[in-house]
DNA sequence: TGTACATCAGTGAACGCGCGTTCACTGATGTAC
DNA sequence: TGTACATCAGTGAACGCGCGTTCACTGATGTAC
């Protein structure tokens, strides 16, 4: 009763698309943008070079795509994460525990993310559900508003925050410090910590 | 008795090198080595095609020499700032002073450096005078060998202090943060000794 | 159920453009005698 | 000082290669009646 596992072609598209996306990602990661030709993606792929053009407008729009998409998945994911515990310095500790996990299981991503940002992060929207720095901010400015932070700059306490987390993982792609990041999870988080200058706990009960 | 202005010819091309150094260097800093033709280069300098090979091998020797030229004044400057400081804080205040000092007076140089990292760390020295991070793992190594800083893993506190120092300086450069940098110079030098974990004084005289 | 047509993912050869690089040359400066 | 030659920075036209993109096409699948 089992159908013969054909090879799906026609209407299935969304499949190519996502493999599209997948290759690109790893040859844009380890080549870059430029040092990667669509012959190569095409290759990698395992289809003819106009088999792109019917998913994405040019070899541009789909790294742009890919970086615009990757990079809302991650600030949406740091939201939901943080959302998840109540208190701050739990907050925290929930997002660099995620960051690490996510950079360990495909550091290409976040290569990729790391040497594209300057050609794309000007079209980055400036909302916490599409976009890491603000939606970090988000975090520090309702930490301050719940007294559980002193008040400061919020853009250069996110800067020093993200810093402590951004760093360590580029050491690690570079080979300066061993992975897996996760190992360092703790240091990590009691560095994020320690820059935004002593987490008060909040005064009140936690339920 | 004042000989007229003339435009140097023949035997003088260390001006030329120079010229095509400088404006390489912002060229590349804003539009990328890829987005950068040679045309671009040689008009912008003032000379034809021909002439960017009388003094370098090819464009991406250009870049290689450029990128791990400037890396190398960076390390040598790190050591050298920082050793003229006896005190482990004080070190620490003297190189961020310093490296924002930099930051503020040739953004091109530190966005090249950034955006070229990932093409040229790999032909990086393990030296400490041609090494940014091995310049800042060696003063750490010292400042725990001296008792001013708590024994932990250096490549990790090394990515954490240079995190403080680098990621402010990303978030200028793509105007998320307001500069100048030297203005956040002490909470961001504050910021490097607390990732540090406590910066001890040390025990016996200062002289 | 059968027929005719529309849709669309994928093909693969071909296109032209812009790129990095080359090279025979010019002419100013340096050197030997 | 004068002459002949060597050196070398800079010229600018030309080269060919690899790139992103196009397009007429194929054939499988979906849809209307």
């Amino acid at each position: 009763m089992s159908r013969p596992a054909v090879v799906r072609r026609g209407r299935d598209g969304a499949e190519t698309r996502a493999r599209i996306e997948t290759e690109s990602l790893r040859l844009f990661a380890s080549k870059g943008v430029d040092g990667t030709s669509v012959r190569d993606i095409a290759q990698a792929v395992g289809v003819a070079e106009g088999a792109l053009y019917r998913h994405f407008a040019s070899k541009e729009a789909l790294a742009r795509e890919l970086f615009l998409g990757r990079y809302a998945e991650l600030a949406r994911a740091i939201g939901e994460v943080a959302h998840e515990v109540p208190d701050f310095a739990g907050r925290i500790r929930a997002v660099t525990g995620h960051a690490c996990r996510l950079f360990d299981d495909e550091p290409a991503l976040f290569a990729y993310l790391l040497i594209s940002q300057h050609d794309h992060l000007g079209a980055v929207p400036l909302i916490a559900s599409e976009n890491v720095v603000e939606a970090l901010a988000g975090l520090l400015r309702e930490g301050i508003l719940r007294g559980e932070l002193p008040e400061q700059d919020v853009a250069l306490a996110s800067a020093l925050a993200l810093g402590c987390v951004v760093q360590p993982a580029v050491f690690v792609l570079y080979g300066r410090l061993e992975g897996p990041l996760m190992r360092h999870r703790e240091r990590i988080t009691q560095a994020v910590l320690s820059v935004l200058g002593g987490v008060r706990e909040r005064s009140g009960g936690t339920g």
